[in-house]
RNA sequence: GCCGAAGUGGCGGAAUAGGCAGACGCGACAGUCUCAAAAACUGUUGGGGGGUGACCCUCAUGUCGGUUCGACCCCGACCUUCGGCACCA
């Protein structure tokens, strides 16, 4: 009797071997083609959780699937390691965030190392390092070189009472999460980098294997839009400005402008406020401020604003609009003010109707009475109230009305995205400093490549306000400036972490480059990825923020590729008790437990069993015995002694079924390794084993044969259970590693079936299954359907309309 | 609210291009082993109805409607749940 199989001992044994024989190292320079697997790199949090493994694990078992197909394979790891959680536990708990981010990758490591993947952890990469952030600051300054990178005011959430900017996360309902003052939004000036020059670059995803979903969620994302900027005179005498530019998509509803509204924050508001109106406005002003952009954009929640007392002048028809303020405008889409056309807009005709304003119509709707109808029309139709235009087709008009306004000097055609451009200044610690410097005599200046990094300052005193410490540090603070020597003073801001995530994946290819950001030399061998898996949280920002830096790095001759991730794909979220897991919610499940209890190798197959991976789920650990007891079930028909039991006479058919078996399987598990459906890849192995325990009861085929059936589901399971796959290998006799071993190929002719179940429908309903030949033509399946008792009870005395033949599937009769 | 998904037995899910609904696993029930239990193994297992039986009929893929010889799959409307919405990452 064989021992039991034990999994704690088996992994352990295994990894250090693995370790020790340098299996996975990466070489750059190995002649098999190259295929870069990249993973999502986790943020440094503290624990991993169930949900890490579920992106790491199937992640990892395609990597060694194709390693096993011969590819010289790149599947790195590394850490997501500057951002706020790493300042809130310095503040909450008085760890300094360096500190805190270091233990917590020790504690990771050792977790993702009993995961037993291919990572080459030579190739680790830890954004809060000096010898990473470097090369971010570095890429600032390349950003800044190129005219991408601009400074521009932009609003912050702002806790009057800590002096505090706030993350969206710590603003709960309107208020401070620390001390529940309510936020305002405040303008500072701050750092942005022109991701909208590549607008319509980004909205295609030419040659992309990517979900369609991502694809139109980041085209939508762009938001593109044609439209007019179309310029509106003021009354007032005595103001500088003589005009308010407006942005429309609807030119051809113009005549019917009836008010204008702008967004509270437009810059002409205050001076466009009359005296009796201003204690009104500012009060609305002040509202807004405590309003979030989802709020605000509501189409559900009432729309309201307040009347400014000025007015506009409608060029194209010299009509006299009042001008409103609404905090469903935003200033940060087209020009921050709209015209209202309250006939053919549902918002304009909700507020107009709110606030008496009037309505008029411009287009047609069919069969109109001539009044004004309950709503907002916004379908195309004749142009009516229009001037020259009446009569026209309005979307025509549309084109004729833009020309116009263009030849009279009133506007112009643009094209509008919802795109905004990227903010990366950050007004908090634990992030890349920005590398600028402030001087008053030659105003702002990039810190020189030969002074970088700028080294983030480590005796950083935290605030409970949690107001940046390198305000306050005169260490940091003060320096000379690079042109003209005097004193100057550095940006204390420090990048969105989005920028330390926008690269990392190049920095794989050569980590302990020192000459630059990457070796340019790896970068043009492994990159693009072949494939990037991660979660689908991600879908748009972080993915969108990547696929500039690789834009805008192409540009400035960097690299050579437009695309940094040829193939992308999302797997879903793993809740626990139907929730999303956080420590704040306590629901947060570890999955060090199940291996120290069951084996890494069951925790891997058991997450890739419970679903599609792009479904996730939601945690439940009740079936991770079955996947335990499987793996039970291999180890005993593989090392349990095999017996042949008369099969000198029955062989030739037990053979012939279990290669058919065998070769299907291979089939099944190899594409659903290519379609990433590790569900179905399992339950296909599991089919097969079973079938071969059946064998191994029987005895029913030579030895030979069935040691060669086991070393194939053994090479099928070894990406899924490696350190298992790996133990029962050795045992066999076979030579060290099983993961150098070649993943196995089907043989159509052998995994061909003799016959195939043919479907007869009568009328739409299954009447029977016959198994035919698979050879099977059109007209021997139809008479066999006719031909068939069971068929016949429903067809008899009727008369046969149709007979629809579905090859080696089905045929349907119709009768009536 | 806007953008994007998902909804199938007691549970997780399968059905690759409109063609056998429920593969595989969990759980449950019954049995084997055992003094007993656990573990392991074997068998049964969507609902309703019929037949001594091999089996047969019928209903069923969130709800309501439509297209089709045929719909989990396509179309329309609705309900519920989930991801993102630019300073969580």
């Amino acid at each position: 009797m064989i021992d039991k199989y034990n999994p704690v001992d088996v992994e352990s044994k295994w990894q250090k071997r693995w370790e020790e024989s340098g299996l996975y190292r990466v070489d750059n320079n190995a002649s098999a083609p190259k295929w870069y697997a990249l993973t999502m790199f986790p943020y440094t949090s503290g624990d991993l959780h169930i949900g890490h493994w579920y992106a790491m694990a199937p992640s990892d078992v395609y990597a060694r699937f194709k390693r096993m197909q011969g590819y010289n394979v790149l599947h790195p790891i590394g850490f997501d390691a500057f951002g706020l959680p790493a300042e809130n536990a310095a503040i909450k708990r008085g760890i300094h965030p360096k500190d805190w981010t270091l233990s917590n990758i020790e504690n990771m490591r050792r977790q993702l190392k009993s995961l037993g993947a291919v990572y080459d952890w030579d190739r680790e990469v830890i954004t809060c390092l000096p010898e990473y952030y470097k090369w971010t600051q570095w890429f600032f300054l390349k950003m800044w070189q190129a005219g991408l990178a601009y400074r521009a005011k932009a609003p912050v959430n702002w806790c009057p009472n800590c002096h505090a900017v706030l993350a969206n996360e710590q603003v709960v309902n309107g208020e401070c999460w620390r001390c529940e003052t309510p936020v305002i939004r405040r303008d500072l000036e701050q750092w942005f980098f022109r991701i909208t020059k590549y607008a319509d670059e980004l909205m295609r995803h030419d040659g992309l294997d990517w979900p369609e979903r991502i694809k139109i969620m980041q085209a939508n994302w762009v938001g593109r839009s044609e439209g007019t900027e179309i310029s509106f005179a003021l009354e007032h005498a005595d103001m500088e400005e003589k005009e308010i530019r407006i942005f429309t998509t609807r030119p051809d509803t113009i005549f019917g402008v009836t008010f204008m509204v702008l967004a509270p924050e437009h810059p002409l508001v205050q001076k466009l406020t009359t005296s009796e109106h201003k204690a009104e406005v500012e009060a609305y002003i002040d509202k807004a401020r405590h309003c979030s952009e989802i709020e605000r954009l509501s189409t559900e929640r009432k729309k309201d604003g307040v009347f400014t007392g000025s007015y506009a002048i409608n060029q194209l028809n010299n009509e006299k609009v009042p001008i409103w303020i609404a905090d469903y405008v935003l200033l940060s889409y087209g020009t921050g003010a709209v015209m209202a056309v309250p006939a053919h807009d549902e918002r304009d005709f909700a507020f107009a109707k709110k606030y008496q304003l009037p309505v008029k119509v411009v287009v047609a709707p069919p069969q109109w009475d001539g009044n004004v109808p309950d709503e907002a029309y916004t379908e195309p139709g004749l142009m009516v109230n229009s001037g020259q235009f009446d009569g026209t087709e309005s979307t025509s008009a549309k084109t004729a009305i833009s020309e116009y306004i263009e030849q009279q000097g009133w506007g112009k055609r643009v094209v509008s995205y919802k795109l905004r451009d990227w903010l990366v200044s950050r007004q908090r610690y634990w992030g890349a400093p920005i590398p600028a410097v402030y001087c008053d005599k030659c105003g702002i200046v990039p810190v020189p490549e030969k002074d970088l990094p700028v080294l983030l300052p480590d005796d950083a005193e935290f605030k409970p306000t949690g107001e940046s410490p390198l305000k306050s540090n005169p260490g940091f603070v003060d320096t000379t400036c690079p042109c003209c020597n005097g004193p100057a003073k550095r940006e204390t801001d420090t990048m969105d972490t989005f920028m330390c995530s926008s690269w990392y994946f190049m920095r794989y290819t050569s980590p302990h480059f020192t000459q630059g950001a990457f070796d340019t030399e790896q970068v043009k061998k492994w990159m693009p990825t072949d494939i990037y898996t991660g979660g689908a949280e991600h879908a748009v920002m972080h993915l969108f923020y990547s696929r500039f830096f690789v834009k805008a790095l192409r540009d400035m001759g960097l690299v050579s590729f437009n695309e940094p991730f040829k193939r992308l794909f999302n797997q879903g979220t793993v809740t626990h008790e139907h929730q999303k897991m956080s420590k704040s919610k306590g629901n947060v499940v570890n999955p060090d437990k199940y291996v120290s209890e069951l084996g890494a190798d069951t925790v891997r197959a058991y997450l890739m069993f419970i679903g599609p991976w792009e479904q996730g789920g939601d945690w439940d650990d009740s079936g991770i015995y079955g996947l335990s007891r499987w793996l039970g079930r291999i180890w005993n028909l593989a090392l349990d002694d095999y017996e042949e039991k008369n099969c000198e006479t029955t062989d030739v058919a037990n053979l012939k079924n279990l290669l058919r078996l065998m070769h299907q399987t291979i089939r099944r598990a190899t594409e659903d390794m290519e379609r990433l459906r590790f569900n179905t890849m399992i339950s296909a192995l599991m089919e097969f084993s079973n079938y071969l325990g059946k064998i191994h009861d029987a005895g029913s085929v030579q030895r030979a044969d069935y040691n060669k059936a086991v070393c194939t589901l053994l090479r099928l399971l070894a990406p899924t259970a490696p350190h298992f796959a790996e133990e029962v290998w050795s045992r066999l006799g076979y030579s060290y590693s099983i993961h150098n071993q070649r993943w196995p190929e089907w043989d159509p002719a052998l995994a061909q079936d003799d016959e195939i179940p043919l479907v007869v429908q009568v009328n739409g309903k299954v009447r029977d299954k016959l198994m035919v030949p698979s050879s099977v033509t059109e007209t021997e399946a139809k008479n066999l359907a006719l031909g068939s008792p069971k068929v016949q009870i429903f067809t008899d005395g009727k008369k046969l309309v149709q007979a629809i033949y579905v090859p080696r599937k089905l045929v349907s009769l119709v009768v009536e």
